[in-house]
This record gives structure tokens, sequence and C-alpha cells, in this order.
DNA sequence: CGAGTTTGACCTGCGC
DNA sequence: GCGCAGGTCAAACTCG
């Protein structure tokens, strides 16, 4: 069984262990306002007022905390090493799917080449269906009707490939991705999404417009996270450069714009800005998708934030599609809601749709660092066992890049309310699949928690690992 | 010297 | 059409 007791809840971490970083966090906090913000006391560091106490009883405490050290120490070490069974582990299920996926592909391809040779000789040629094994389970691009997977991904935005995306395309001798910076990507890559080319709605491929608007709604989607600047979760781990600041109206504070420069062509920025009302508090406003795999501590932001994004986009895209429970972005719309309603509130009026996470409200058990984290929050509340509440924001965070770009928009409308445990493990299962990465390691061992544990399951054949490679090709990236 | 920040100018959308 | 506000660009500047 996997299992991930690495706590993905920011850089808060139950063991309080020594967080060398902690510092780090908050000159960031500062450096990324640009507001020169003060930062917070950091340090942990206790009083040294001389209480009278004897030189043996400083020595006492000396050992004692020693002792204390050391334990924590060996805690560490133990976690480490645990994580290295696991990663190991992983890797060689990750190396094993891919293995089978590269065979599904060749067969694909085979097959195509085959038909192709076949309707050479014949003078019209049939449309054909588009692969959709290969595309749905690799292809991030957008997908259009009559684009070969080669074109969509030359079609695409400036957006890296993907590391399962490129080792396939190696592994298929096609270095495509490094020559996919056309001209459109150049000049519009960080362009102004205002900028983007008014010709595009003279492209007589509706499928093109349909996109186009697919994307700026999702590139419109925001969330906004307010949260007390010293608080470390803001400091979301990802690399971001100011590229301005201007002053709001009806707040004082300046608003500062960054964009995220963890890789080149990423769309992501953000915006921070100290609320009017409340100066102690930040409102960062997030925008777009990675395109970029996260490091750790990135995890947990990006995953909470683009995961209100897809809940908001999948609830107010309503498209009807039939993928939804295989869409890892409902199973938050559909976790997230039934708990957020003091932490999440979606803005309708905004101009653009806004879902704001509120961390600066403290959640009963304030004691527990996960409580900071909406998502931890939602594995808390949602009543799973520590299999969720350990995998689950883990698999949330790890997959997201990815599940982005598979599949952004959706259209599940089941009622939040109507969620139970068990629908919820089987759309964990479903979105754990929808992750090339831990698809057959943690589909596997969800699916053997769930036959176990959950034997009123509803028998939702959604659930199984098995179908999830035929995730919905409804929209796909960015 | 390169990377990041600052800041005024510019562009675009929207309301009137 | 005009003005306003939000957002972005890019040259100048700063810093390590």
């Amino acid at each position: 069984m996997f299992r991930f007791p690495v706590s993905l809840g920011g850089s808060h971490d139950n063991t309080k262990q020594p967080q060398p970083s902690d510092e780090q966090h908050h000159r960031a906090v500062m450096d990324e306002t640009g507001l020169n913000l003060l930062t917070a006391h950091t340090g942990s560091e206790e009083s040294m007022v001389d209480d009278g106490l004897s030189v043996d009883m400083e020595e006492k405490r000396t050992k004692c905390e020693n002792a204390q050290l050391r334990e924590e120490l060996k805690k560490a070490v133990e976690e480490n090493q645990r994580l290295k069974e696991m990663l190991s582990q992983t890797t060689n299920n990750f190396n094993s799917l891919q293995m089978q996926l590269v065979a599904v592909m060749r067969q694909q391809e085979d097959h195509h080449h085959l038909a192709k040779t076949e309707s050479k000789g014949k003078a019209i040629k049939p449309p054909e269906a588009p692969e959709m094994v290969p595309r749905q389970f690799i292809d991030l691009g957008l997908p259009t009707a009559e684009a070969s997977s080669e074109e969509r991904t030359t079609v695409r935005s400036g957006s890296p490939p993907s590391p399962l995306e490129n080792s396939v395309l190696r592994q298929r001798g096609k270095r495509i991705l490094e020559i996919e910076e056309s001209p459109e990507t150049e000049s519009n890559g960080w362009g102004n999404p205002n900028k983007v080319p008014k010709h595009n709605a003279s492209l007589s491929n509706c499928n093109v417009i349909d996109q186009s608007a697919a994307e700026a709604t999702m590139r419109k989607a925001r969330v906004s996270v307010r949260d007390r600047f010293e608080n470390p979760t803001l400091v979301d781990g990802c690399q971001w450069r100011k590229y301005g600041q201007k002053m709001a109206k009806g707040n004082p504070c300046p608003r500062a714009y960054y964009r995220c420069t963890m890789a080149v062509g990423c769309p992501v920025r953000k915006q921070v800005q100290r609320c009017a009302e409340d100066r102690s508090i930040l409102i960062t406003t997030y925008e777009g998708n990675h395109n970029h795999p996260l490091p750790p501590a990135a995890m947990s932001m990006a995953s909470t934030t683009t995961a209100a994004a897809s809940m908001l986009l999948s609830g107010s895209t309503m498209s009807g599609q039939a993928d939804g429970l295989m869409n890892p972005t409902n199973l938050l719309a559909r976790t997230m809601l039934p708990c957020s309603s003091s932490m999440a509130t979606i803005s309708a009026s905004a101009p653009f749709p806004t879902i704001t996470l509120d961390l600066t409200e403290s959640a009963p058990n304030a004691d527990n660092p996960a409580n900071n984290n909406p998502l931890m929050q939602f594995s808390q509340r949602s009543g799973f066992t520590e299999l969720n509440q350990s995998v689950l924001p883990q698999m949330m965070g790890q997959g997201f890049y990815y599940n982005q770009q598979q599949s952004r928009f959706s259209g599940l409308q089941m009622p939040a309310q109507s969620l139970n445990a068990g629908e919820s493990v089987s759309a964990a299962t479903a979105a754990i699949a929808a992750d090339p990465n831990f698809a057959a390691a943690l589909a596997a061992a969800l699916t053997s928690i769930i036959s176990g544990s959950n034997s009123h399951q509803n028998g939702n054949s959604n659930n199984s690992n098995g179908s999830n490679v035929t995730t919905s090709n409804v929209d796909k990236r960015p």
C-alpha cells in the first residue's frame, strides 16, 4: 500500500521540525509583495532570561534538549528513509506504466499507419476519428478536429512539454517539442491576454474559436487567497518576478503584479495586495495554471488555488460532459463545496469568475496546521481515513499539473450535498488515475482500500482504475 | 554583468 | 467618443 505521510500543508509541519526556510519565507513575503511589509517574528527562540537556576540545572536542561533534538533527528532520518523507499517504488510503477503507454501508442500508431496506407489506394479518405487513447492520456494540447497530435503540440502556446509527454516523444524519436515555439507563441507568450490576435476570430474553424473562448475563460478564472502575511502558506514556493505595480482604486495600498518564472512561458500570474480594511491581510490572486511541475513547497498552495479555479470553472461552464466523474477537478468541486462555506466564496459579480479562499479565519482546531489548507480541511472534514488524509493532498498537489491540462472543463452537476464518502473515494480514485505519475500505484492502492473498507460501494464503474486512462477529452490544455 | 525591481507610458475594456 | 481603471510593457535603475 502506498502512503504519503508527507504533509503538504504549506510549510507547516506537524512534527514541528526545525525549518530553516522560515526566515526565507518571510523575506520572500516581503519581497513578493513589494509593499515593504513588515515581517513577522520568525524565530521560535525561547526567552533566555536568567531565572536564577543553577548551572547544574541549566546543564540538565541542555542535556534534555539535546536528547530531544537527537530524537527528532532520528525521526527525521526515519522519515527520510521511508520517503526514499516510497519514491523508488513510485518511480518503478511510473516507469512500468510509461512502458505500457509507449506500447499502446506504438500499437495505435502502427494501426493508424496501416489504415493510412490502405486508404491511399482510395480516392477519398473517410474522415477518421481522432486517436483517443494516446491523446487523452498524454496529449495536453487542445484537441482539434483535424490536427494531428504533432500539430496540436505545436499549436500549444508556449508550454514546455510535460515530462511524460516528452519522454514518450523521445522514445518515439521525435523531438517535436523543441521546435514548437511558433512565431505566434513568441509574440504572445507573455502577451497581454487582451492582445490575443483578433484575427483568430476570423479563422474558419469554429473549434478554434471555442478553444480560444475556453482558454480565455480559464485564463480569466481567478483564485484569490486571503491570508495574514505572516502566514508562510502564502509563500507558495514558486518563483515570481514582479512586472508591475499599480495603485488600485479604493485601496491605499498598491497592487503588485507577478508572473511565475519557474518555467519559460508559464502563464501563471498573481497579484498581491494588502487588504484595505485590515492591512495585516494579504490578498493574493492567482491566475492561470502552471505548465511545469511544482516544487513540493508549491504543491499545497498551487493545488489549493488551481483546485478552486477548476471547481469554479467546472461549476460555471456546465458543459454537461460525460466525463464528470473522471475529472479530478470535479472531485474538488464536489468535495470542497460542502466544507467551504466559511473558507471559500465564489464571486459571480466580479469581472472574472473568482473564488476566494479565506485563510485568515482559524479553524476550530487551530493547533492543527493542516487547517490552513482548504484541501487538508476537506480531507479531514469529509471523514476521510488516514489514507485519505495522507494520500489525497499529495495526489492533488502532484497531479494537478497534469490534470489541469488534461481536463479543464467538465460538467459535473452533482449537488455537493449528495457527496458521500464512497463517492469521494471513487472520485479520488479517478483523480489519481488521471495523474500519469501516480496512476498505477495509487489507483491500485486506493482500489484495494475501497474494496476492503467500502463494502457499500455503489458499484460505479468510474471509480476503477481501469477506465481512467480514457479520461475526458473535453478539454485539455491551456 | 546579469537578474530582478521600479515606474511612467501605453493598451484595452467598460461604463456613461 | 470620452474618460477611467485595470493590466502590461519596457527603459531605467538597483543589487549581488
